[in-house]
This record gives structure tokens, sequence and C-alpha cells, in this order.
DNA sequence: AGCACGCCGACT
DNA sequence: GTCGGCGTGCTC
């Protein structure tokens, strides 16, 4: 009999034996379909179909895993259409009743599929029906593991334990043991400029959180997946007795599975990760922190589109435990819900180590012809200087690849990507070839790759020039100026190969480098203790740019940028930062290292054009052939929701601004022609509860549309 | 996501 | 004539 027949069968006689006491569950499928899916449930296995139970489900001519959430709820569906459960996957841990609340949470909030949501954070191997054989060896792992976690603690490491807090280290501690408390709900900001020891004030207040509470798990996320080997091992000579979990995208499946499986079943105390490892599953979550927490990283580009800070907010609230986001540069949401008391602060004024704060400089960038590879008299200067105090340098530069753009001098013609509204960016090849040019062009938007022409495609001039200059050409023009330097480059090419990353890192923390050329990835986090100088090659295409946040975001790159030097007492850190626009505020702000100055000029704006956080926003997204048909479309889109505005009133919905149709920022990529559409309140509910009634509606459109909450970009 | 169905273009 | 492109619709 095959497995429709079977479920056929199974299914009437569920209908026809006793309709009253059919039991029906609402099921997670691992699919990124924004819906759920109802299955009956055979008698046998009624005890064990709880919410949180592992279930293989049939699908079309298959079968898919799944995770109950509902039971016993009516079925949307006819009960001749639904399918019974096929087994229950007995030796999965029952996830917790804390984790289906949270998805539940974030499937209403993103307007997704609860198995969209849920089974994103599972770790594939977990999602293989087949795994049945490896399970017991990972269990088995899990507990090799531990022990080798114990043998550690056996052979006593000396520990950062017992190095001394400072008077406002010890205040802050104090401060935040205070607010932030077991058991209860809080969101406790923890402000302080980079090096002013936020790391140790927030370690002490986890050992009190561990001491406090003998299972309790706590979950401390962090931005960049680079910065996680170094605060695990900080954490690991901290706690040496406490088993710490690390979960981030590129651990190996199997690590990634063993260190999922010691969360969920409450084995680890502490739990690291990236914004993914807020959806793990956490039986008995006691604390939660945000290191870094304005980061962009915590919110998800792909699918759901949550942000790992807000759920983790909401997820705090939802079970009654406190939350701490630190940062020296809050985002503004979260500083407006400080300036407002809805989150308590602590605050950490000074440089922990003694150090003093950097001396940050704004220089002239003057015309090409007066640069030495991009960079000032200044700055050259300035690598010099710390090269010759036998310290080291770094040069940032948010732009990575050779050049940004090819140029033909004779006719003006720009290498324009074919497939999408951008430029194609020269590379040097990641390794040199035998033959044909070192260099290639790539499109950083569809990831095209194509040789660079010989000769300008239109008029057939020789003579194509690289314009500007991104971190490749950069490191060229510094091997020039100082060739006896040691220098090394890390960005996303660099770190592309595993292992890559923390090599730089390790080498510059061991001294082997001298200059170290890179992007955001180098800005955030590291601690070298031998770097003094810090340069930013030009930070002007961020002053001007359309993006209301993006004064937001220079902001704090500069200041974590310009956090990494001068980390030690003895060697005091200067930044110098390059820019046609010495005179603009922000540089004001920025040299007086006055984060809360240029936040509430921010805010003040933000409040002016009632902007978020005095607005909250939705971003409808639609692809089609052409930018017309994707306007078009989301035409339409806006009509239905005006439509739906004329009717408000006697549906009680609030007022929502439902703005026009506009291309996005780069209108097309590979091929596809993009648009989107925004949708603006004052207040979040009427936000929410207008989309949860338009959305239905809208599916009747025949549209392929996705919605993004809270979008970062527009 | 898969997978089926269905309707138009260039190929042995 | 068909093979196959991917647009559209469905999965409890």
């Amino acid at each position: 009999m095959s497995l429709h027949q079977e479920s056929k069968v199974l299914s009437n006689n569920l209908t026809a034996n006793n309709q009253a006491s059919v039991c029906y569950a609402k099921v997670a499928v691992d699919l990124p379909i924004a819906r759920h899916f109802d299955y009956a449930i055979p008698e046998e296995i009624r005890a064990l179909c709880v919410p949180g139970a592992w279930v293989v489900v049939p699908w079309g001519k298959g079968r898919k895993l799944g995770i109950v959430f509902n039971v016993g709820e009516p079925p949307e569906l006819p009960p001749e259409k639904i399918r019974p459960i096929s087994k229950i996957v007995e030796e999965a841990p029952v996830l917790p009743r804390s984790w289906i609340q949270l998805v539940e949470f974030a499937a209403t909030y993103y307007h997704r599929g609860l198995g969209e949501v849920a089974l994103n954070g599972i770790p594939k191997f977990f999602k293989q029906l087949d795994r049945k054989a490896n399970i017991t060896a990972f269990e088995k792992w899990g507990e090799t593991s531990t022990k080798a976690t114990k043998r550690a603690k056996q052979s006593e490491t000396p520990r950062d334990h017992d190095r001394q807090l400072n008077s406002a280290q010890t205040e802050a501690l104090g401060t935040l043991i205070n607010t932030a408390q077991t058991g209860k709900f809080s969101t406790t900001v923890l402000f302080g400029v980079t090096g002013s020891g936020k790391t140790e004030v927030y370690l002490r207040w986890l050992e009190h959180l561990l001491q406090m509470t003998p299972d309790g798990q706590i979950l401390m996320l962090v931005p960049e997946i680079n910065l996680t080997p170094a605060l695990q091992k900080l954490l690991e000579s901290y706690f040496p007795d406490q088993r710490i979990a690390v979960l981030h995208s590129e651990l190996a499946e199997g690590q990634r599975a063993t260190s999922w499986l010691a969360a969920a079943q409450g084995r680890a105390r502490i739990v690291i990760g990236t914004r993914l490892a807020v959806l793990t599953p956490l039986p008995n979550v006691a604390a939660i922190l945000i290191d870094e927490e304005h980061d962009p990283s915590f919110k998800q580009h792909e699918a759901p589109h949550y942000s790992a800070r807000d759920m983790a907010i909401a997820f705090a609230q939802a079970q009654g435990i406190p939350i701490v986001l630190a940062s020296a540069t809050p985002s503004l949401e979260t500083w407006n819900a400080v300036l407002n008391k809805r989150y308590a602060c602590v605050r950490l004024p000074e440089r922990a180590t003694g150090a003093a704060s950097p001396d940050i400089k704004i220089v002239h960038l003057g015309s090409e012809k007066t640069l030495q590879h991009g960079l000032t008299e200044q700055a050259v200067a300035a690598i010099r200087a710390a090269l010759d105090r036998k310290e080291q340098a770094l040069v940032f530069i948010n732009r990575r690849g050779y050049a940004p753009v090819i140029h033909c001098s004779a006719c003006g013609w720009l290498s324009q990507c074919n497939n999408c509204t951008a430029y194609q960016v020269l590379h040097r090849k990641p390794t040199k070839t035998i033959a044909g040019s070192p260099y290639q062009l790539v499109c950083h938007h569809c990831a095209a790759i194509t040789n660079p022409p010989r000769q300008c495609p239109t008029c057939g001039n020789v003579d194509l020039v690289p314009l500007g200059r991104g971190t490749q050409r950069l490191e060229e023009g510094l091997a020039e100026i100082f060739p006896e330097a040691r220098i090394a480059r890390l960005d996303r090419d660099a770190a592309q190969r595993k292992g890559v990353a923390q090599k730089i890192i390790a080498d510059a923390h061991a001294g082997n480098i001298d200059i170290l050329v890179g992007t955001q990835m180098l800005a955030k986090g590291h601690d070298f203790l031998n770097l003094s100088e810090v340069i930013v090659v030009d930070a002007d295409a961020a002053l001007f740019s359309g993006d209301f946040r993006a004064p937001e975001r220079l902001f704090s790159t500069l200041m974590q940028v310009s956090g990494r030097a001068g980390r030690a007492k003895d060697k005091p850190g200067r930044v110098t930062i390059q820019s046609r626009f010495e005179e603009h505020p922000l540089f004001t702000y920025l040299t007086a290292q006055d984060y809360e100055g240029f936040a509430a000029t921010q805010i003040e704006e933000r409040q002016a054009s009632l902007l978020p956080p005095f607005s909250f926003e939705a971003l409808f997204r639609l692809e089609a052939k052409t930018i017309e048909l994707a306007i078009e479309q989301l035409r339409r889109i806006k009509d239905h929701g005006e439509k739906l505005m004329a009717e408000a009133p006697t549906k009680g919905i609030e007022h929502v601004k439902v703005c026009d149709p506009i291309p996005m920022p780069i209108a097309k990529v590979a091929g596809r022609a993009r648009a989107q559409l925004l949708i603006e309140s004052s207040s979040r509910p009427a936000l929410h509860r207008w989309l949860s009634a338009w959305l239905p509606e809208l599916k009747d459109l025949g549209l392929r549309w996705h919605i993004e909450i809270d979008p970062l970009e527009i």
C-alpha cells in the first residue's frame, strides 16, 4: 500500500469512527512557507503529541519534519483533507514552552509562517529524516566534550577573575546587579565607551547570575562570527566549570548540532552566538546579554527578516528575565527608550585600563593629485610614526575589491553590470592564475564574474582605468609606500577561506603584522594591544547618503574603529579620519567622543520628520520583469490598502500611511526589477492591526510579494 | 522549497 | 513535429 493510500485509509477511519474525539495538531513544517499545516493525531501517539514534539508528517508524495505547536484547536480545513501525523520523533527533546511562545510571537510579529521561523534556527542535522542512526552518536559526543571541559577545570589556569575592577566598574556592576535582577523582566543598557571595560562588568554580572540560578542558562548574542573564538576562550577561562555552547552559521554541522543539543537539553549554561542563536530552545533561560546591541547584523536580511535584538527583548519580557544591551553607541531606538526611562541605563564613562581616549583628528582630503594612494600626508606620516615606534596601524576602508569601477578615459564608459543596476567591481583574482589577467570584474549584487575587457566595449580605447579604491588596491599602495612593513588585509573576500580571518587576527596579536587593512570586520571588538594608529580612508560616502540611518551607522562605525586605537595604557591611540567635509557636525561630536550629544541631534531630527523610533514601518517588496510592472503591482496593493482605509472606521483600524511605490535603491538585481512600498504609522499596534487585516485579503490578488517589518534599509 | 502542470521558442 | 524554458499553483 502506498503512503498516500495508507494515510487516506487512516484518516477515513478517524473521521468515520468518532469524529467528535478526533484531535488535530497545528504543525510547523520544515518549509519556507508563510503558513502552518493541520494534521490529525492518530490515537496511539496522542499522549506523546504535545506542543514542542517533533513529528514526521506526510507531505505531498513524501514526508517532512515538523514541530507540533497547538493541539486541540479546530482545523481551518475540512476534515477530509487532513492527513494524519506519520510518527513522533521520540529521541528528539520536546522543545520548551518558552521557545514555542517565542516562535509564535515572531511568526505573528513578522507576519511569517510558523514553520519558516521555527525551523530556521534548527541545525540541518536535526532536519534530516534519516538521522536516527546518528543521534545517539551525537549525544555521546556531547558527553565526551563535557568531560573534556571538566578535565580542563582541574588544571587551574590563572583566571582573569581576580583582576580588580576600577571604581567605575565596581559601581556599574552594583547597579547592574540591582537593575537586572534574576527572575524579573527588565531591559538595561550597559553604556560605555570602547575600552571602558564593559566586558569585565558583564562577566561579573553573569557570574552572579550563574550563582543565583543553579540551572539557569544565559544567552549571549554577539554581532560578528569572528568575535566568538576570543569570547569563547574568555568565558571558558572565566567559568571553567560551566558548559559553554557556541552557535553560528559557520560551524561544522556536527559541532553546531552538538552545541544546539546541549543548549536545548539545558546542559549548556552559557550559549554564545550570532543572531540565529536567538532561536535556540533554552529550557532554563535566566538572562540575556546582547553585546554591541546597535549592530545592524542582528537584523536578518533573508526570509523571516527578524531582529534578534528585538526578539530577545520580547523573549525576556515573556519569560520574566533580565536582558542587558551593551554598547558604546546604542541604536537610536534603544537610546530613545533610555531617555523615556523605559530601559534602565548603567554607564561606564572611562577607559578601564587608565589609557586615555584616542585623539581623533579629521584631516582634509584634497584632490587625488595631492594624495599618495588615496592617503593624505598626515595619514602617511601617522602610519610611519607608528612603524617607527614599533607599533601597529589599522587602515580602515569600507569597500572591498581593488576598485569600485573601471572607466574609459576616452568615451566615459563604466563597467556597468549587465544584469544589475550596479557597477562591476574590479577585483584581484584570489589566486594567481598562469594565464590571463590577474583581475576580474565582480558584481557585488548578482555575484557574476567576468574577465575585464582589454579595450573599451564602446569605443575600443585600450586605456581603461580603475576609479577609486578598495581594500586590495589600498593594500598594494601601502606596500609601495612602506616596503618594509608587514601588511595584512582582512575583508569578506580574505575571510572566505576558513581559518584565514582567525590566522590574521592571531598574527596581529602576536605582533607579526605592522599594518592591518580592512573593512567593518576589523572595526569590531578586537583588542590589539600594540595598535596605536587608526586611519579612516574615506568617511564621506555615508555623510550624504539618502538613508536616514546612515549618520547613525557612520558615527557608530567611526567610534568603534577609533576604539581599536590605544587599548593599552602606555600607548595612547590616535585616529586620523580623511574627509572633504571636515566641518560636518557629525565630526564635531565624534572628535569630542560625545555619543549623547550626537544622539540628541539625531533624535531631534527623527522626531521632526516622524521617522523611527517615532514611527513604525513595514515594507512590501516584490520582483517583476520590468520596473514598471513591479511598480504597477505594488500600486494594486496600495489601492487595496486605500480601499481598506475607507472602511477603516467601520473595521476599527487606525490610520496608517501608505506611501507611493518606488524602485528599490538598486532597481535591478540579476535581471529582476525590484520595487518597494512603505507603510508607516505612529503606533506600532495600529500598524500591526492594519497589516493583520490587510495581508490575508492580498492573497486573492495573486501577486508574489513579501513583507519586511521594521526594515533597517529603505 | 519541491514538484506538477501548462504554454510558447529553437532544435535533432 | 518534440524537448525544455520557467511562470503559476499547491502542499494539511
